[in-house]
DNA sequence: CGAATCGTAACATATATAGTTACATGAAAC
DNA sequence: GTTTCATGTAACTATATATGTTACGATTCG
């Protein structure tokens, strides 16, 4: 199975954005992301539908971000994108008679149910202001050491 | 993508196979499990490289836990899968240049590992011996609940 | 009008699990 | 020793999902 990545993608095109003042283009976030620019408009379409952010058509157009940096977690993401499957491993039937089964996925389910609220606590912790500001202090250690 | 369930399958062909007292055949678990024979020997020859099982071969062979349940946990058994990955969700790419993409990776890398590491924890806690009084008890329970 | 850009449908590709078919190998029963 | 039952394994197919690609319509600006 492949993983899904689109987390990871408009966490990335919205770090861009977040660099530029204009809009800015499928084309150029499917150069930053390497990808193609339809596929940046499939994952940013999710986002506008949550009104993360906004497009705009013609010239000079492009997808701009439409909230405040602070305000948007990784799980606003997470669910702007339709809360997407987390885990790649899973029980093999969710509702068995046998009564093996049952145990045997009452004690998994427990497991990733844990798991998972533990990760959604730290998505919901971590904002796209605190990633900006993060790139701005990797950016400032690249430039020192560049001196 | 398709999700893993050989843990789960292997958790029920286990349990079922404490239940015996003698081998139980590829045929018997797959009827169980409601798969093919074939898969059964797949997943279970995992097993068997990491001397959690043994097979005998024909007349009245089969598969044989050769542990104490105590002894065997999920952790143990996802290790003999191969370990296989638990997050459906990653990085879109594990070493980038960009440092945007870098402070993303970091970000979401620290919440998977936090969540990858309580799931292996609470994998570490359960054993075989505790589903199958899970299930005995669960077992009991029915009975009961027929008089 | 024409170029730039999003919106979207339709199709292709890649990858991993799961399922199936076929046959070789080994062990017990007779 | 031959038959039968069972595992061991290779090769192929089916299925699901994310991702990539092509094509074209819709919209906005110059």
């Amino acid at each position: 199975m492949k993983r899904d990545s689109r987390l990871s993608s408009v966490l990335h095109a919205l770090l861009h954005m977040a660099e530029q003042d204009g809009p800015v283009t499928s084309e150029a976030l499917g150069r930053c992301l390497g990808t193609n620019p339809v596929v940046v408009r499939r994952t940013m379409g999710l986002l506008r539908e949550a009104g993360l952010v906004t497009a705009e058509r013609g010239h000079a157009g492009g997808w701009r971000i439409s909230a405040d940096l602070a305000a948007v977690s990784l799980r606003r993401l997470h669910e702007a994108l339709g809360e997407p499957a987390i885990f790649a491993i899973g029980n093999r039937n969710e509702t068995p008679e046998c009564l093996v089964e049952q145990s045997v996925n009452a004690a998994l389910e427990g497991a990733f149910a844990e798991a998972e609220a533990l990760l959604l606590e730290r998505f919901a912790e971590v904002t796209l202001a605190d990633l900006a500001e993060d790139f701005a202090r990797r950016h400032a250690q690249r430039r020192a050491a560049k001196e």
